[in-house]
RNA sequence: UGGGAUGUAGCCAAGUGGUAAGGCAACGGACUUUGACUCCGUCAUUCGAAGGUUCGAACCCUUCCAUCCCAGCCA
C-alpha cells in the first residue's frame, strides 16, 4: 500500500484516499460528489472536477452523488439543471439514482441551525448588510462584535423561527454563526448561515423565505450524504476551517475538504461571469457556439468526450496556479479523432480542375477506404469525371521550393485516382487562376504507375458534377490573446476578442458526405477533423471544424 | 500591511535525504497514396533566491522574494 502512494501518475488526491483506505479511516469507503449550482453552463473547469469525482469514485470501487447546490434561488434555474444532467452524463459521469439537491435538505439544515443556536453557536443578528461589512474588520485589523451577539437562545430561538414564517423583510436580519470576530481568516468571523429571500425556488417554490448559505450547506449536505472526500478548487481552502468547525460543533459526520487547483487554459476564459457576458452581449451565438469552452459547445464543435476525459488526465492535479496550453486540448482530440474518426475527401476552397484527355461524359468510380489503418470501417464509392475540383492552395504558379503539390508542368497523384500533370493555368484578369487545364495519365489508375515513377505529392479532390455543396464553419480560438484577460488599460477581454474565430465558406464535398447524420464526426483529408452540424438540412450540409490537422508544411513555409 | 496557499524546462507534472520521470510544445531525422499518422533522436549540471545542517539537499532548517486566494445576506 503505502509504496502504491510513491508510484508516479499518483496524484496528491489519490496518494490520500490510497493512506486513508490503508489507515481504514472511512472504513474503505470512499464517495464523492460532483456539485455544481445551476446557474450556467458546465465548461472545460467542470470537466476537470467531473473527471476527477467520477473518475476516483470508479477507480476505488466507490461512488459519485451528482449534487446541485441550489441555495441562492434568485441565481438558480431548471433550464441549467437540465443542461447539467445533460453535459455531465455526456462526458461519462454516472451517477445512477443518487441525483441530490441541497434543497432537499432544508428541513434538516433548518433543524440543524436550531440545535446550533440552542448550543449558544448561533445568533440573529440585526444589523443591516453594510453594517455587517463595517463590523467584519479588514485583512489587518480585527472585526467587532455586533450589539446582538449576546442575544439569548430564547430569543435566537423565536427570531428565527419568526425568520422562516416570513415575518420579516429581505435582508432585515440574519442568522450568524459565533465564532470569533477576530480570527485572521476572514471567514470565521461570524459567518452568516441564513438569509431572508422571499422568492420563488425553482424546486421548493415558496414553501421558504430564508434560504442557507454556501459554507454552512455545503458541509451538512457532505455529511448527510456520507461523502468521505469532498474535493474541491482552491479557493476554497480558507472556507474548510468554517466546513469542520460546523460539522465538529454540531457533532455530525464530518468528510474532509481537499482543495485541487482550477484549470486555466490558453486562449480562452473560463469564468462564469465572462461566459454569460459573452452570450448575453451577442460575441457569440449561444452557450452552445462552438468556439465557447463550455461542455455543450465542445460537444457541438465536435469534441469527442473521451478527448476531454483524456485532457484532464493528462494535465494532471496539483496545488499549483497553472494554465494549460491550449495545444494539450488539441493534441487529445487528434489523438482520438485519428483514430475514430472516418475519412472523406472535400475540397474547402476550390479551383476548377479540367482533365483534358478524358472522355467527356465519362464517370467512373474508385472505391475508397473510409480508414486507412482500420478495414472495419470499410469503403465507399466515389465519382471520378472530366471536371473536378481540388484546393486552391495546392496549385502555385511559381511553386515555392520543396513544394511538392501542382504547378505549371507538375504532376501529382489524385488521392486514390490518378496522376495528373498540369498543361496551363487559366486566368482572369486580375490574375486569379479560375482553371486548369490537366491531362491524366491513364496508367496511373489507383495512384501508382506501373513504370513506377514516383510523384511526391497527392492531394483531394472531388469530382465536380457530383460534389455537394456545404457551408463549412471553421472555428479558430474566440481569443486572439494568449491571456485573454491581460487587456491593456482601459480595455476588457471582449478586446481580445480574435475577428477571424469564425469564417464561413462554401465547400465541395465528395457524395458519400451528403447523408451523414448530425454529430458524425469525420476527418476531411489533408485539411482537419469536422463535425456535421445541427444546423445541416437535407439540401444544405453544414460542417464545423473541430480542429485542423498538423501541417508542417504551413509552419515550414511560413517560416521561410 | 493580517491569514492562507503555491513556486521543478516554453506549458502541465513526477520526485518528499542517495545524485532531476513522463506528457504537450519546439527542433532534427526516418517512413508515407493524408506534408497526417507512426517511429527514432535532441531539449533542466539544476529545482524562486541566499545562507545553514549533512559524506550527500529539489527534498530538512533560517531568512528573503514572487504569484494566487480571503473583507457577499454569491458559490
Amino acid at each position: 500500500m503505502a509504496d502504491a502512494t510513491n508510484k508516479p501518475g499518483v496524484d496528491f488526491i489519490r496518494a490520500r484516499i490510497i493512506e486513508d483506505n490503508a489507515t481504514g479511516r472511512y472504513n474503505g469507503r470512499v464517495h464523492t460528489r460532483f456539485p455544481p449550482e445551476p446557474n450556467g453552463y458546465l465548461h472545460l473547469g467542470h470537466a476537470k472536477s467531473i473527471c476527477l469525482n467520477f473518475g476516483v469514485a470508479k477507480e476505488f470501487s466507490g461512488q459519485c452523488n451528482l449534487r446541485f447546490d441550489d441555495t441562492n434561488p434568485t441565481k438558480e434555474e431548471q433550464e441549467y439543471v437540465d443542461s447539467i444532467r445533460c453535459d455531465v452524463r455526456w462526458l461519462g459521469g454516472d451517477w445512477q439514482d443518487r441525483e441530490f439537491y441541497a434543497s432537499n435538505y432544508f428541513e434538516q439544515l433548518y433543524a440543524y441551525a436550531e440545535q446550533l443556536i440552542s448550543l449558544g453557536k448561533a445568533y440573529v443578528d440585526d444589523l443591516s448588510a453594510e453594517e455587517i461589512r463595517e463590523h467584519r474588520g479588514t485583512l489587518t485589523e480585527p472585526g467587532r462584535e455586533s450589539p446582538w451577539r449576546n442575544r439569548s437562545v430564547e430569543e435566537n430561538l423565536d427570531l428565527f423561527r419568526r425568520m422562516r414564517a416570513g415575518e420579516f423583510a429581505d435582508g432585515q436580519r440574519v442568522l450568524r454563526a459565533k465564532i470569533d470576530m477576530a480570527s485572521p481568516n476572514l471567514v470565521m468571523r461570524d459567518p452568516t448561515l441564513y438569509r431572508i429571500r422571499h422568492a420563488a425556488h425553482h424546486r421548493t417554490g415558496d414553501t421558504w423565505c430564508i434560504y442557507p448559505m454556501y459554507d454552512y450547506t455545503h458541509c451538512l449536505s457532505d455529511s448527510i450524504e456520507g461523502i468521505t472526500h469532498s474535493l474541491c478548487t482552491l479557493e476554497f481552502v480558507n472556507n474548510r476551517e468554517l466546513y469542520d468547525w460546523v460539522l465538529e460543533t454540531l457533532g455530525a459526520y464530518r468528510p474532509q475538504q481537499i482543495e485541487f487547483a482550477r484549470l486555466n487554459l490558453t486562449y480562452t476564459v473560463l469564468s462564469k461571469r465572462k461566459l454569460i457576458q459573452l452570450v448575453k452581449e451577442g460575441h457569440v451565438q449561444g452557450w452552445d457556439d462552438p468556439r465557447m469552452p463550455t461542455l455543450c459547445g465542445l460537444r457541438r464543435r465536435g469534441v469527442p468526450p473521451e478527448a476531454l476525459r483524456e485532457f484532464c488526465s493528462r494535465i494532471g492535479m496539483a496545488r499549483a496556479d497553472s494554465t494549460v496550453e491550449y495545444s494539450m486540448l488539441e493534441f487529445c482530440m487528434r489523438e482520438h479523432l485519428n483514430a475514430n474518426a472516418a475519412r472523406a475527401l472535400a475540397v474547402l476552397d476550390p479551383i476548377k480542375v479540367v482533365v483534358e484527355n478524358y472522355p467527356e461524359g465519362q464517370v467512373e468510380e474508385f472505391d475508397m477506404p473510409y480508414h486507412p489503418e482500420d478495414k472495419s470501417y470499410g469503403s465507399r464509392k466515389v465519382p471520378f469525371s472530366r471536371e473536378l475540383f481540388i484546393e486552391r492552395d495546392d496549385f502555385r504558379m511559381e511553386p515555392p521550393k520543396k513544394y511538392h503539390r501542382l504547378a505549371p508542368g507538375a504532376e501529382v497523384r489524385l488521392r486514390y485516382a490518378y496522376f495528373i500533370t498540369c498543361r496551363e493555368a487559366i486566368l482572369d484578369d486580375a490574375g486569379n487562376v479560375v482553371e486548369l487545364r490537366c491531362v491524366y495519365d491513364p496508367e496511373s489508375r489507383g495512384g501508382q504507375s506501373p513504370d513506377g515513377r514516383k510523384v511526391k505529392g497527392t492531394i483531394h479532390w472531388v469530382s465536380a458534377p457530383h460534389a455537394v455543396p456545404a457551408e463549412i464553419r471553421l472555428y479558430d480560438q474566440l481569443f486572439a490573446a494568449e491571456n485573454p484577460n491581460a487587456a491593456p488599460e482601459g480595455q476588457t477581454f471582449l478586446d481580445n476578442i480574435n475577428p477571424e474565430s469564425l469564417m464561413v465558406v462554401e465547400g465541395q464535398l465528395e457524395p458519400a458526405l451528403a447523408t451523414l447524420p448530425v454529430g458524425e464526426k469525420i476527418q476531411f483529408e489533408r485539411l482537419g477533423y469536422f463535425c456535421k452540424d445541427k444546423d445541416s438540412s437535407a439540401a444544405r450540409p453544414v460542417f464545423n471544424r473541430t480542429v485542423t490537422l498538423r501541417d508542417t508544411w504551413a509552419k515550414q513555409e511560413k517560416k521561410s
